[in-house]
DNA sequence: AGGCCTACACGTCAGCGATG
DNA sequence: CATCGCTGACGTGTAGGCCT
């Protein structure tokens, strides 16, 4: 075993056939999961069937959570007026501890916090903070930011996706509300586009009613086809992410279950002791 | 140094179910 | 029925490790 509920040691790499073993070891461990799929020979028809009928990562993962206490949950979108800020991911556990196999320890916090620590040194050198921006769809405009690292010299790194920068704000209160509410004390930074006002992906939109000539259909064609795949794009992105958390969350399900049946195979042995003492 | 392999992330397409 | 979101499948690029 190398991973225990509480502290675990993320050795296997997130492969894009690698859950489906994992469920059907959950699913041969629990005998309840009905969506294991079998490993035999399945026509790629029925294959894909199969798999495209499976429901979103977020309701199976928030059905194994209602099961299975300490498991993350994925809140699902628009608890604005329940507090939490919008589009932060809320992971709804007590705050647990990975570590993860390159040696840092992970602890998600409440209100969807991640802190990264390296071990080694007094275990405040080094430490990262990361708030998830991105559980729902972004508002347009909004961008991921995907890492924050404190490097040595006490200099913020952010990397985010597409060509845009990071600017440090003067004063938290200059921040959008989405990200001041995530960081509260913390300093507070905006992503600009470089060169223009307008957001990554932003394309202007003629008014429908304007249209008359070919180019212009054929524009108007254009945008609506690159207004799809970006959101397609933000779309496989966040469906990554959903995986990997399933994956994460399978695991951990998988070592629960484990030292379950290994608790009960202990058991029966004893009461087995007990039931039919011995006759000579 | 260069070739090969592997893991990973990403973009795109296709197909499905949900929704208005 | 059109539209949208989600997700599997596929292709591509990149980084890192290993071998010659």
């Amino acid at each position: 075993m190398w991973w225990h509920q509480h502290n675990l040691c993320f050795r296997h790499p997130v492969d894009e056939d690698y859950s489906g073993d994992l469920e059907e070891k959950v699913a041969t461990i629990a005998e309840t999961d009905e969506s294991a799929e079998s490993e035999g020979v399945i026509d790629s028809h029925k294959r894909r069937e199969i798999l495209s009928r499976r429901p979103s990562y977020r309701k199976i993962l928030n059905e194994l959570s209602s099961d299975v206490p300490g498991v993350p949950k994925i809140e699902e979108e628009k608890s604005e007026e329940e507090g939490t800020p919008p589009n932060i991911a809320t992971m709804a556990v007590p705050t647990s501890i990975y570590q993860t196999s390159t040696g840092q320890y992970i602890a998600i916090a409440q209100g969807g916090t991640i802190q990264i620590s390296n071990p080694g040194s007094d275990g405040v050198q080094g430490l990262q903070a990361l708030t998830m921006t991105n559980s729902g769809a972004p508002p347009p405009g909004a961008t991921i930011v995907q890492y924050a690292a404190q490097s040595a010299d006490g200099t913020q790194q952010f990397f985010v996706p597409g060509s845009q920068v990071v600017v440090q704000d003067e004063e938290t209160e200059l921040a959008p509300s989405h990200m001041a509410a995530a960081t509260g004390d913390m300093p507070t930074y905006q992503i600009r586009a470089p060169t223009t006002a307008l957001p990554q992906g932003v394309v202007m939109a003629a008014s429908p009613g304007s249209l008359h000539n070919p180019q212009q259909l054929a524009e108007e064609a254009t945008r609506k086809r690159e207004l799809r795949l970006m959101k397609n794009r933000e779309a496989a992105k966040e469906c990554r992410r959903r995986k990997k958390e399933y994956v994460k969350c399978l695991e951990s399900r998988v070592a629960v279950l484990e030292v379950q049946n290994k608790k009960l195979i202990e058991e029966l042995e004893t009461l087995k002791d007990i039931c039919s003492p011995k006759t000579d």
